[in-house]
DNA sequence: CTGTTAGCGCTTTCAG
DNA sequence: CTGAAAGCGCTAACAG
């Protein structure tokens, strides 16, 4: 392991100049440490980061907290994506990705604090957001940032997120203006999350202001033994729908079958989160691209800004 | 922050009383070493992992390796449950997690690299395989202990995996022997993952040992524009089908719903991966209980044991 | 602009 | 069985 005393040794200078040439410091001559910079990346320099924490008291890891158990399907397939983006940038800057996760809040709790005070990290990324969230009451307690993917609930919260309401308005808008929809169905689950009830919303006034007919089913929060079923006597009522909207991809998947079978055409429908299948798929199928890669990368931007209290994530209306 | 400092002289004892006590140094009296460990819960004590990672040289980190963007997909639902088993883990042993997640294997690479060098994690889980991959000659050339989830790729690997061949079997057997099937329809996708291929050879074995007429149906890699359409016809050639495999739940869904369109009746059905939804159900419909969660926690069991080389783990059949 | 030195919190010889 | 002291790799006064 090559450390800054054999950079400083071999640059013939104090390891203290070695130091400050490898983090920047402006006292450095500009000489000087663009040598020392050399030399360290020629001896394929590392620094040892938990070095450096313990001298700064603050770590260069940023712990991303995942929903407790009970919420984790929420937003399951952006995850990865979520992450992929976040630690893009953490790459950046030289920084490491730790998780915390865990069954219940309670353990995710003692999973979070041992991360700030073990391993120091005093920067966290919040995949969830809850009202009244321990984990929530501990990151401000504790004086740590934090950002959350998601919905804020708190004033003065710092977050990155879509704008699901406006997200909801466009999609009923591109069906009526692209499939002449007059009829639309909005398709949610019960559980009723945040960014379900917003892109809802944008779809009620959007409809309004359309002048679109519009209908809301709300599947059963549990499994349901027929629910295929329900779903086709729900359609066959409702035989003049001519548009869909559905809040994920799998619903929509479902959904989409049923109509053609049910009603023996095929109906425009447009879902969220197009999830990793590829199957969901046909002339008259578009979706609502959120970027949660983009997201993980905004989330890391606004956690290391100095000013900055959130930001605001654009989404597009794709054909499959 | 309460150091190791503060509870020696709480206890006054010196420093290094207090560090063996903590590690259960059997060279501190049992008495003293008691009295020292409640006075530091007592105080609160929480030991500075990157002090004690300066020390060691070892970190208390390990690093769980996501598959790189371009096969990111593949086990997708299952990457939340397997945080989550591992992080227990981990959390009984006082060890954290961190990430390795990138688009590409270059970039994963160089995250992996860093991870090591930089935060000196030595003990690394890989949630892919696949033959001569750089982060695994990596791992291996920097001499760090990894094991890997899934099918191992090369002789003395370490890995925990299901016994996803017996599983086919199993599963094909089970379609038998409750729903009298004879003519059963085994549904993979193109890209034939290590564990779609032992499922088929399970199910293929199993037919032919019970006599069961068997089809093979591979879904195209790539989105298709009517692949529902395609799949119909190809269940309306087939129309004496009484049972279907599936190694996914999301084709389970469509091929489900087809079923019963085309050949308009109910067709038992049993998949893999039972994901998060909660759509797929019916009283004829099981699916491969594969506990994610249970392959993380044994992660982690195989990375720490002095021993074991692997660990297969049990599978169930359920219903929904 | 650069060097000396102390010290972050912990473990581990080495001495008793 | 316990203590004193050195040192892990790095940064940050302080002093030139």
């Amino acid at each position: 392991m090559v450390t800054i005393r054999d950079i400083a040794e071999r640059a013939a200078v104090s390891v203290s100049t070695a130091s400050r040439a490898l983090n920047n410091n402006p006292r450095i001559s500009r000489e000087t440490r663009l040598r020392i910079q050399s030399i360290a990346t020629e001896m394929g320099y590392q620094p040892n980061y938990n070095a450096k924490t313990l001298t700064n008291g603050e770590a260069n890891a940023v712990g991303v907290i995942f929903p407790p158990g009970d919420m984790s399907t929420a937003a399951n397939p952006f995850f990865v994506d979520l992450l992929m983006g976040i630690n893009t940038q953490l790459r950046l800057r030289n920084a490491v990705l730790s998780v915390a996760i865990a069954n219940t809040t309670e353990e995710l709790t003692k999973n979070v604090l041992a991360l700030i005070s073990q391993s120091l990290i005093h920067h966290f990324i919040l995949l969830y957001s809850k009202a009244n969230d321990p984990v929530v009451e501990l990151l401000k307690s504790q004086g740590v940032q934090y950002v959350l993917v998601g919905d804020p609930t708190q004033d003065n919260e710092r977050y990155v997120n879509n704008n699901n309401r406006l997200a909801g308005a466009k999609a009923l808008e591109y069906l009526n203006r692209h499939f002449n929809s007059r009829h639309v169905l909005f398709v949610e689950s019960e559980m009723e999350q945040g960014f379900e009830k917003q892109r809802r919303l944008g779809f009620e006034s959007a409809a309004q202001q359309l002048g679109v007919k519009r209908e809301l089913l709300k599947l059963p929060d549990k499994a349901m033994q027929h629910l295929d079923q329900a779903v086709a006597q729900y359609l066959d009522n409702r035989r003049d729908i001519d548009g869909i909207m559905t809040t994920d991809d799998l619903i929509g998947m479902m959904v989409y079958q049923l109509t053609r079978q049910q009603l023996n055409r095929q109906v425009p429908l447009i879902s969220f989160n197009k999830s990793q299948s590829n199957i969901l798929i046909g002339d008259q199928v578009r979706f609502v691209e959120l970027y949660p890669q983009h997201m993980g990368e905004a989330a890391v931007r606004v956690l290391f800004s100095e000013t900055k209290q959130f930001e605001m994530l654009p989404f597009t209306i794709e054909k499959v």
